[in-house]
DNA sequence: GAGTGGTCTAGACCACCAA
DNA sequence: TGGTGGTCTAGACCACTCA
């Protein structure tokens, strides 16, 4: 009964890499954690080191999982620093590198629009909080972000727990809910700044602004947010390579 | 004399990276052509079969090579259909895939400004190319680029071969010149519309566009374009993922 | 059926880290 | 010194392509 274009094949590497995600799901090992050493995957899965090693190559290239020598093999994390601006893409054109502030602007609840319902896979009504936020380089505010994520999977968020997290927002997510964001993909537009908008980032209406849509998922390719950033991109880029 | 951070350990597999990085840059195989058997390969460079596939492995990981199980390793090549539009990240907003026509509007000989130069790693003055071109989807102009090579890699560049050329800019280069690109820095503002491209790009001046800057890399990470394109993002995006 | 890349294994040894 | 990941090898076998 195999159609022609049916599988029919599922290397033992790719089935590891199926049961590693499923145990960060469950949250068998949290972001920032150590998981088992290769010899003691290789045991308990019943394989060879050289495939339990694949399996983790390729995570590890995806960054879910963090290669160390000599330590071990850690799940990836947004607290740590190497990877706490893994999804800012904006940077100052002369070079130097800093790290915005933020202002937390408000949380809210609300019910979810078509659109946003669709894009988080959720149904149409389905409780969301809304995060408004500015950011400011140097005291320059730049961007101005609304970030819609599932009330159910972030039951209990409020606005002082956001406010008293010394990190990221994404670190906060981690730390707070469990929930870890792996990969994420945006729409970038030009559009002119709306009356609100120009105000928040000190720009005259009608100004050019970047904005930029992102849909971000979590272990299993679960979409978890939805954001969209305008940004006033005065001294400022949003910078990407592509291969 | 090590130092304490100098390297002091290469892996074989980086050293065969090299080497056929080497002979890319070199021509022995050109874009679209088959290099040869992992064994042939291994028995050329001494090595074993598993080390020249992880110095494969990564160079396909870096879509400089193709594998492609059965048939043999490839030369990545813009020229096939499957990557003709690996570095075109505007997209219709409806989803709909659709290549954009091209309107070449001019191709001259310049002098390279200090800015052009530091990114093409050239001497202030150096003879460049100077194309510019509108792209256009469904009859809608959206992009307007101005793309700039040093004449020296691309000794005998002409209006007219461009022209009667079928394909894309960078499948021209690589058949003409036997230059890949294989990576590119982008980044990107919103910026207002100047009259003449509100002119070719039909909206008002003052319009929000996207100002998109690039510089391409060919083997050996040799910067060999830097192009400047301006985008009417109306009913389109520019889009990329991350991770 | 011959040739290619893809998977899986087992084992030896190396580089790095921490105690 | 022991444990971790990193490298390299050799060999068996599988999946895919094409003549």
């Amino acid at each position: 009964m195999n159609t022609p274009t049916s599988p029919s094949f599922r290397p033992l590497y790719d089935q590891i890499k199926i049961l590693i995600t499923q145990s960060l799901i469950a949250g068998e090992w949290r972001p920032g954690d150590a998981i088992p050493s290769e010899i003691d995957l290789a045991a308990r899965f019943k394989v060879s080191q050289g495939t339990v090693r694949k399996a983790i190559d390729e995570l590890a290239a995806e960054n879910i999982l963090i290669r160390r020598q000599g330590k071990g093999t850690f799940v990836a994390s947004h607290s740590q620093e190497r990877s706490s601006t893994r999804f800012l893409r904006i940077a100052r054109d002369d070079g130097i590198t800093e790290y915005p502030s933020s202002r937390l602007l408000s949380v809210t609840r609300e019910r979810a629009p078509e659109h946003t319902a669709k894009l988080l896979d959720l149904r149409t009504g389905a409780s969301i909080f809304c995060i408004k936020r500015l950011l400011s380089f140097e005291g320059m505010p730049r961007i101005f972000d609304e970030i819609h994520v599932p009330a159910s999977t972030f039951k209990g968020l409020d606005e002082a727990m956001i406010r008293n997290f010394p990190g990221s927002l994404y670190s906060f997510f981690e730390t707070h809910f469990g929930i870890a964001m792996i990969r994420a993909e945006e729409h970038i537009k030009a559009v002119p700044a709306g009356p609100a908008e120009a105000d928040l980032l000190q720009v005259a209406p009608q100004s050019p602004l970047l904005r930029v849509d992102r849909v971000a998922f979590t272990y299993g390719d679960r979409p978890v947010e939805w954001r969209r950033g305008l940004c006033h991109t005065e001294r400022f880029s949003y910078v990407t390579e592509m291969s």
